[in-house]
This record gives structure tokens, C-alpha cells and sequence, in this order.
RNA sequence: GGACCGGUAGUUCAGCUGGUUAGAAUGCCGGCCUGUCACGCCGGAGGUCGCGGGUUCGAGUCCCGUCCGGUCCGCCA
């Protein structure tokens, strides 16, 4: 069918007699003579038919836009004043000789071309055109190679592929599960994995040693940006092996990843203690392509006369931060009334701060509307803990640990991004040592990570003061996202039950939930680790994505439907009697 | 479950304080054009203003409800 990809041909194809096949990607009629860009995957390259060429002229003249044809023609050189520096082939083109339209197309409902934008809506009721565009074909192609990258990688480490099951039981990690309806056991339903978790587990104890899985994996939770309920990732786990060797061979590949497909040395990974990333940061993913830190200034505070700092400085749980943005006397007020409305969706209840205008005048080169409560020791204090120089503005927050660090955070992320204060393209970090249990607003323990990882501990401080536990686990974070995580696992039965009895399981929750787990390693069960990566999230980041719709073929709306199937549907009432299952609300119709 | 933004021609958008026949660009169709490359020129077609209700002499515009898309909180590693 045909000799050559459209975009593969140079000067060195001058005066081959080719054929090609594509898609018509524009058509410019000048009356006397037509020129076709002609696309498939590999680029565009234009074409050109001339009256005397017959019937080709007349068939280029019938074609439109997204026609698919197959033509035959001879590759010659343009003229000087005919070259386009902007097309890859544009120092030569195809004087065609024929054409065959393999099929017509309907006019798109969107442009294939760079200059058009379609809402995102259109183009996934459309997703197969969508994908047709060079940047949505670029974005599938990086996932592929990355993928293919990553299975060498693995197979040269001396990993094992091995599949798990998709239809498996519910394991409570965390988030909801979907479920699938069992025809053969009335009332009984199978949960789609939220992770390979315990397989890949039970896949060490059977002396696998080292086992990997590109694994889809499925949450029933709602979606971002960056979250989609079902979802890749790249499954790890390795025997006989500590924390380090995990982070090392996860780093390589990373590093790999990046250097192989788009030619990017990650450079340091630094390695952060989750407690300092919350002191420095507020978050356990800080981005670090920014210099910001939060500075704690509670102890300066904690007898101030001004009770939104000093009722939080005294409190604990509660902490006081300042941020310090350089040159932050290019906000306006306007500016800051937006930002205090921003750290108003995180709970926080205002947005105090200060300007710093001219330090050499005292207070009189200082605007804010908290100077009047502070006194001049208090500010004189805050603003040499700060480093403040002429020009800044510091922001404050003040108030439960949860809310000044989520919002103080995000605020951090969010002055960033708008006033572009980036001072590298990447930055990367680890962050260890997270708690092993948090406890959620009614009191219940719940795991951080979760419930199979290793703690620092031992099995009384387990029990006793669970929340005093570090577990041994690690977060790969880039440019702000969190990219992969993973840890040491328990590998004794002892262990693991106390663990459960932490979180408060009952022996008989522990034995119909995890007894097939527990039962395995009681017959010996390695030292083992792994980790865990976000696949689509890698992709979206190598890609320069914005969302992680843009790097999945078929992806799912914020409410969970696919625009292009109509998915999910109501399904014949027949085929819920055969599952014995009776719907208590209706579709309304 | 909640907050905010959006929904007007195939597409991307404009449409002021409610006022006569709802516009632009692009795409599409027709005509002209032998060197363009997002070709150009001339002409034309194209609208349930998401849907339902309300206020009003009159609603794309105001109000209520609802659906859809998006960003975020909650939720989720």
C-alpha cells in the first residue's frame, strides 16, 4: 500500500517514484493546481497535483478534509522561495501522479490542525478523531515508549511479570471499591483491586523474589485533574531487601525514565523527613522548584496581646507561620483579598500579613492592618526570623496544625504558579519516615500508608501509643506530586495482628478480611518491600500535561462517565434478575 | 455532600442597565484563481441561546430548579 511515512521523507527521497497513505490533513485549491498536506502518524507532507495529471486532478479537487487516500507521485526538491522552514519535510514535495480515496470522512466537528481548540467535552465525545491530533499522538506514543522502558528495565533487574486478579476480593485500604455482581453466588459481589497490594505480597512469599506489574488498579473515589477511578500503575515489590535498596532501584529507573525519553537529568533527589517537610513545607509533597518555606514564629507570640497569634502560639496542635515572598510588592490589594478567599476554602480564616516597604523607616515603612496588635519587639522579631528586606510581603497563618499547613501550602503552590516563581524545570525529592497511623476527626486509628507496613516500632508501642509510630516508607515526589510510594512491609503474623488490633479490628474482621493473607505468612515469609508508581502521573509530567485525561486514551469525566460510550448505562431489567439484584431507586425518565 | 467558573452557529467566543431581525472569527457549501503552505478574493447556508418553571408588556440577559463540562474542598495515596 504504501512505501514510505509521510514525514520520514527528505532530500535524500529526491526523484524516488513513493506512495503514501494518510488522511487529508489540508487541501489548498488554487484553481490551476491543488497541493494536499498529507498526514499519518510520522508528520505531514504536502503534495501536489497538476491539471495535466489526470484523473488524480479531479480526485484531489474531491477531497476533503480527514479523507483518507493513498497516493503514488515522485519526491522532488522545492525552489528556494517555495521552502517551508516550518514543516520538517518542507524542503522537498510529492508531485502526485495518482490518487485513490480509500474513504470519505464526514466534515470533523473540530479542526485537526494546532490552531484550533476545542473544549474538552467535544473531544472526548469525539476521542478517536481527538487522538488523531499529533499532540494527542505524541502524548500516546511517550506512554507507550515509557512503558516499553520500563518493562526492559525491570526484565534486565531480574523482576517477574506476573498478572493479578481483577476480580478479587474487597481489602479495606482506604478507598471505596467497585464492585462487580457474582451470577454463581447469590448476593455475593467481587471488589475491583484498589492496588495489587496483598498479591504482590503473597507473590514474595512464594519466593517470586522480585515481581513487577504495569496494573491497572480501580477507586471509587471522586476525580481531579490528576485522579481518574481507574487508573495504571507500576507495581513493585522485592524480597530480602531494606529501605534503601527499594529507593535505589526505584530512583534508577526513574532517572532512566526521564533521561531516555525526554533528556532530562533529574539531578539531586533529596531525601526529607516527613516531620521537617511539614515543618518546612506544610505538606508531605512539597514542590520544590521553589525557594518558599513557611517559618515557624509561634514562640515569639505565644504573649502577644493579639489573640488570633497568640491563642494558636500556645496551643498544641496549633502552630503559626509566616511566609515570606520576596518582591511581594507586586501584588495588589485586590490580589490579596483573592488569596485570602484561596486559603479560605482550606479552612483558614483570614490572611494577615504584612508589607514590607522600607526597613531603614521602622514602622513607618511597614503596612499591614495587624501592625496596631503586635508590638514593636513582636514585629521586630517576626521580621528578622523572617529575613525580611525592603519589598516583601509576608503572609501569616495562624491556626490548627491541618489548616495552616494545608492552606499555607497551597498558598505556597499557588504564588508560585502565578507569579512564575520556578527556579528550575524539575525538582525532586523523597520523603521518609511518615507516621504510621493518623487519627481521623471521631478518634478511629487509621494506616497513613497502609496497614501492611512496616513499622518503626515494636509490637507494645504498636498497641499502646500507635500514633507515636514511624513506619519505614517512602514517597518519590516531583515538582509536587506525589509519583510513587511505597515501604517495607510487615512479614510477621505477631506483627500484623497487632497492627489490626491497633486500628481496632476485631479478631473476627481480622480473620474474614485478612485470614487468606495471615495464613500465607505463617509459612514463612520473606524480609520484602516495594513501591509503587503512578504511571499516568509520570506520563502527564514527561509530557508537560496538564491533566491526567490528556495521557489516557479513553478517559473518564469528573463524574465518572465516558462521553464517548455513554458509560456507565442502565442495563435490561433481565440482567439483574439473573444477578438477583432489585434496584431501590429508579432512573428517572 | 459542598464552593466557584462555564454552557449562545459545526467549532471557539462576543452579546452592556431586560427592548425591534442574536453577532464575529473559523469551519462548511458554491464560484473564481497555476506555487500555496492556517493560500487569497466574491457569494451563500447555518441558532430549541443546555433543559424546565417563574417575574415582566417584553428574557440569551433577572430569579428558582435541574442537567452537562471544568477547577477545587470533602473523599482519595
Amino acid at each position: 500500500m504504501r512505501s514510505y511515512l509521510c514525514g520520514s521523507l527528505r532530500e535524500d527521497n529526491v526523484g524516488e517514484e513513493i506512495s503514501l497513505c494518510g488522511w487529508v490533513h489540508r487541501r489548498r485549491d488554487h484553481g490551476g493546481v491543488i497541493f494536499l498536506d498529507l498526514r499519518d502518524y510520522s508528520g505531514v507532507v504536502q503534495v501536489v497535483y497538476d491539471p495535466d495529471a489526470q484523473p488524480a486532478f479531479s480526485a484531489a479537487d474531491s477531497c476533503r478534509n480527514e479523507f483518507v487516500v493513498q497516493i503514488t507521485g515522485r519526491v522532488r526538491s522545492r525552489a528556494d522561495e517555495a521552502v517551508n522552514e516550518n514543516m520538517e519535510t518542507g524542503f522537498i514535495e510529492v508531485l502526485g501522479s495518482e490518487l485513490k480515496i480509500l474513504n470519505s470522512a464526514e466534515t470533523p466537528p473540530f479542526q485537526l490542525d494546532e490552531y484550533s481548540s476545542a473544549g474538552e467535552d467535544v473531544r472526548l465525545r469525539n476521542r478517536a478523531l481527538d487522538l488523531r491530533r499529533p499532540e494527542m499522538q505524541s502524548k500516546l506514543r511517550l506512554r507507550s515508549r515509557i512503558t516499553h522502558l520500563i518493562r526492559n528495565f525491570m526484565d534486565e533487574e531480574g523482576f517477574v511479570d506476573v498478572e493479578t486478579p481483577i476480580l478479587t476480593k474487597a481489602t479495606p485500604e482506604g478507598a471505596r471499591d467497585y464492585l462487580v455482581p457474582s451470577r454463581v453466588h447469590t448476593g455475593c459481589f467481587y471488589a475491583l483491586p484498589q492496588s495489587p497490594q496483598l498479591f504482590k505480597q503473597l507473590l514474595m512469599i512464594s519466593g517470586i523474589d522480585r515481581y513487577y506489574q504495569i496494573a491497572r488498579c480501580f477507586r471509587d473515589e471522586d476525580l481531579r485533574a490528576d485522579r481518574q477511578p481507574e487508573f495504571t500503575q507500576l507495581d513493585i515489590e522485592m524480597s530480602f531487601v531494606k529501605q534503601e535498596n527499594v529507593m535505589s532501584i526505584a530512583e534508577n529507573l526513574i532517572r532512566k525514565l526521564f533521561i531516555d525519553s525526554i533528556k532530562v537529568d533529574l539531578g539531586e533527589i533529596k531525601v526529607l523527613d516527613f516531620d521537617d517537610a511539614l515543618f518546612r513545607y506544610g505538606t508531605d509533597r512539597p514542590d520544590l522548584r521553589v525557594d518558599l518555606q513557611l517559618v515557624d514564629i509561634g514562640d515569639l507570640l505565644s504573649r502577644s496581646e493579639f489573640k488570633v497569634f497568640s491563642g494558636p502560639a500556645k496551643e498544641l496542635g496549633s502552630r503559626v507561620v509566616a511566609l515570606r515572598l520576596p518582591s511581594g510588592d507586586r501584588l495588589s490589594r485586590k490580589n490579596i483579598d483573592d488569596y485570602t478567599k484561596f486559603v479560605g476554602s482550606y479552612g483558614a480564616k483570614g490572611l494577615a500579613y504584612i508589607r514590607v516597604n522600607d526597613l531603614s523607616q521602622g514602622e513607618k515603612g511597614l503596612q499591614s492592618p495587624i501592625l496596631k496588635f503586635l508590638s514593636d519587639e513582636e514585629i521586630k522579631n517576626i521580621l528578622g526570623r523572617c529575613e525580611a528586606c525592603d519589598g516583601d510581603i509576608i503572609f501569616f497563618g495562624a491556626d490548627k496544625e491541618k489548616v495552616v499547613n494545608e492552606s499555607m501550602s497551597s498558598l505556597r503552590d499557588k504564588l508560585a504558579e502565578d507569579l512564575n516563581l520556578y527556579t528550575s524545570p524539575w525538582a525532586s525529592c523523597w520523603v521518609t519516615n511518615f507516621p504510621m497511623f493518623e487519627e481521623d476527626g471521631e478518634g478511629r486509628i487509621s494506616a497513613v500508608h497502609h496497614p501492611f507496613t512496616s513499622p518503626s516500632g515494636d509490637l507494645e508501642q504498636v498497641e499502646q501509643d500507635p500514633l507515636s509510630v514511624k513506619s519505614s516508607s517512602y514517597d518519590l515526589v516531583i515538582n509536587g506530586y506525589e509519583v510513587g510510594g511505597g515501604s517495607i512491609r510487615v512479614h510477621e503474623t505477631k506483627m500484623q495482628e497487632s497492627i489490626f488490633r491497633a486500628m481496632k479490628y476485631t479478631q473476627e474482621e481480622i480473620d474474614s478480611k485478612f485470614g487468606f493473607f495471615l495464613n500465607a505468612m505463617k509459612y514463612g515469609a520473606p524480609p520484602h518491600g516495594g513501591i509503587a508508581f503512578g504511571l499516568d502521573r509520570i506520563v502527564m509530567l514527561l509530557s508537560g500535561s496538564s491533566a491526567i485525561r490528556d495521557v489516557i486514551a479513553f478517559p473518564k469525566t469528573q463524574t465518572a462517565s465516558c462521553l464517548m460510550t455513554a458509560a456507565p448505562a442502565d442495563v435490561p431489567s433481565e440482567q439483574l434478575e439473573e444477578l438477583n439484584i432489585l434496584l431501590t431507586k429508579a432512573e428517572d425518565p
